[in-house]
DNA sequence: CGCTAGATATAGCAGTGTTATGCAACACTG
DNA sequence: CAGTGTTGCATAACACTGCTATATCTAGCG
């Protein structure tokens, strides 16, 4: 029952219809009570729901396989973040309306993790020369959110992400101390 | 009466309190009626919101006075935008909720000028070397508008501008183009 | 003054989340 | 096995939301 509602509503969510009370009892065939039995009322709902797309998100950067180009890796899972959020923007969204307070943050972590490991990886094996992989990862993290947030609300058109993305991503790298050329051979590469 | 309304609404979104219909009539001290006829609704009066907002923070930017460093300028530009959005994250958030319609785009194009302009000034000056001075800004403003909602949100301390921000603004702009020992001094002096 | 047009006030509608109550099914205990 | 407490869902009602139809009032002008 609990899956059930968490997964009716990010189904509701990714086909922009209003995810409301009513109507997601009504598809799930239950009532209105339920959400309240297994959730707090509809804003414990909305904590599940966020935590099921940071669960989702994080399985995906874990399906991106490890190379032995960590700048490659870290790239290639700047993809998979980018075609997660552009593939469910609505339920993107949701997840980042009150990212703060999550039922169990630790998926969020998880998935901000895989980053963070990739540049530590990216440390050790000299490309970032004294980097700190915590801060190189945060930057990576909070430049592609905004353009994708941007992309998504439709400011800017979805070409803004191959123009930009290869771009920021290389400067910086560059600056954590990576060879520049081979950075930009190495983003593009993961980039796709 | 429209501006009444608009700045009580903006008013009560600082305030952190729900922007109701019924509650907005009260305060301003007239009917519900007034929304519908100075407005089209709810909805018409959040995109006059909006469009507000985008004014104030327009107005915030040309406020700071160009110096002959415009990499300095850049980074003055991105404290005057972050010091906006941190005093009314509110109002900062529902800017971008549907930035995509507002009755007026030309005044988001103004505030988003007026950081290309200080880009153009940084390639003719021969700071960035060949740069598109739309990519550029562009960018920072991505970059900038992806941390700042992370902080907003509480998913980042406010620490983590100064740590970031300067961080960013000169890997961005290294990259433009320009010396990186003297673009870091630049960006210090900006950023304040 | 009389009249028209615009803005405002009132009351009601459909829809929302939430809660109180009742009922049915289940698991445990003597 | 009967009795019993607990848990989970259904029903109905409540307060609230945005919205609209109607009536009233207030200028502005001939």
């Amino acid at each position: 029952m609990r899956t059930a509602l968490i997964e009716q509503a990010a189904a509701m969510l990714v086909a922009r219809e209003p995810v409301t009370l009513r109507a997601l009892a009504t598809r799930v065939g239950t009532s209105t009570m339920a959400v309240y039995t297994h959730f707090d009322g509809m804003s414990g709902l909305w904590g599940a729901v966020r935590q099921e797309g940071f669960a989702r998100l994080a399985a995906r950067l874990s399906d991106v396989a490890p190379t032995d180009d960590p700048v490659r890796d870290l790239a290639a899972l700047g993809a998979a973040y980018a075609a997660n959020a552009l593939g469910h923007p609505a339920l993107y969204r949701a997840m980042f309306d009150a990212a703060a307070d999550l039922p169990d943050p630790e998926a969020a972590g998880a998935a901000f993790g895989v980053l963070v490991e990739a540049a530590r990886r990216a440390v050790a094996a000299g490309r970032f020369a004294g980097a700190d992989p915590v801060a190189v990862a945060t930057r990576q993290w909070a430049s592609g959110h905004g353009l994708l947030l941007l992309v998504i609300s439709e400011v800017l058109p979805r070409e803004a992400l191959d123009e930009h993305v290869p771009a920021i991503l290389g400067a910086l790298f560059t600056a954590a101390g990576d060879d520049p050329a081979r950075c930009a051979a190495s983003v593009r590469a993961g980039w796709g």
